[in-house]
DNA sequence: GTGGTCTAGACCACG
DNA sequence: GTGGTCTAGACCACC
């Protein structure tokens, strides 16, 4: 987990580590109790200034999602895995939603739109299983 | 054509209105030599500040798909509609790539993600045609 | 409204601030609709970095009570008002609660602990209505 | 005594355990010569880090109010009663001016910071006494 | 002009 | 070691 941050995406990069640390609890990857990795540690994983983790961090937190444990680091918390589920869901959904507004207002056929989004599913599985029935592995 | 921009997107408003002006000419809405809007009808239109109508205007022009024609407006050139229906395959692709690229690497089991696709794909048709096979409405 | 931070204080700037703006709105000082001061004009007068205040400006926004108006500033939302005021009792009655709360723990008499109260609420107002019937003006 | 530590205030903890041991020795629960409890013993009364105890009594060994007996512990020295009478006012004295200071640059009307203020005494008298006589028992 | 994000690096409180 | 706050100053998007 927490492997990518785009730095040249118009999302912010503090928004990104909030999603993939909810990615984290969501997935089972972080358990409840667990110490999250440090500011410093994941600020130099991810290649970002230690600033911008700390700012996610806050945020977390603020989410009640991780608590501070003075000195030693943040904590997860009980609700924490109910929460992220829940927040995963909707922040992909969200997403998806925007992505399928787009493609609706642009006036693309929907079979277009069909096709399109199962290549793209079929590519995610390929890319994710590295398996080799991906449709249209080209681009 | 044109009625929405979302203000609180992390998509830039000016790269919306040239996705849109874009879609308008994929999907023939304007015409070769069309007059496109003027860049205070638009912006009142969309409720947003002229200056950021000029930009999207001239990043429109800068890509060659209209051209300013003196005293009367920004005209769709004749090579606008085969470019720019490239470019909506090209944009629609590059936004469900990213939203299925954020799924995946959420850890979210990929019969979920099919899911949620199917209903927000379900969705999108329902408010675009406004019929009402849609899954899951709610939410 | 908004003169005073206190840079040696255990409360941090940016919460004063908060707290400060929180006030202004409470008291009518900060209109509906309303543009507070810019993050460099009340940087510049109260002596803080920028980012301390734009801090203290992201906080108000998620607690609903500014909203930010692009490339024009920071507006007082309709529903401000009324949690302004609810909020400026609960952030006073907290502080005063916390003194009262140290002044019981320290064993010292109700009665002097009363006393001490009764000086410090003559003596603020006497300094906020520049009168001269304060108990105790020494220290 | 010593019994409350708030480990969310933004008073630092060592700051609290200072006044603390202060205040018990300003009321006569702290009696000259006598041992102050050990370092590890406070710390885990009060479910603090022991390093936070040991800085706490650095201090106030810096103050004099207590003084390293070798192989036996901390002793109350005989100035300390005195001075901790007076620093027990000056500490509260502090905290009240400050809450009320806070109170005045709020605009809130005095006559309501005065009723806030009467209610959270009664509260705390309350609270302190076990007595039923709080005005406003609920918030 | 506005706010938003980010890097950089300082200092502090706490364990 | 941990997180929290602050200053400093950059760049960006938008109006």
């Amino acid at each position: 987990m927490l492997l990518d941050v785009q730095p040249d995406s118009p999302v912010p990069i503090y928004e990104q580590i909030v999603a993939q640390v909810t990615f984290g609890i969501a997935s089972g990857g972080l358990e409840v109790g667990a110490l999250i990795p440090s500011v410093r540690e994941l600020a130099q994983r991810l290649l970002v200034h230690p600033n911008t983790v700390a700012r996610a961090f806050q945020e977390l937190e603020r989410q009640g999602v991780v608590a501070a444990r003075r000195g030693r680091g943040m904590e997860v918390t009980p609700e924490a895995p109910a929460a992220c589920q829940s927040m995963r869901l909707e922040i992909i959904r969200g997403r998806v939603r925007e992505a399928l507004r787009e493609a609706a207002s642009s006036a693309l056929p929907p079979e277009e739109v069909r096709q399109l989004v199962d290549e793209e599913l079929a590519r995610a599985n390929g890319v994710r299983n590295s398996k080799s029935h991906v449709r249209n592995p080209k681009t």
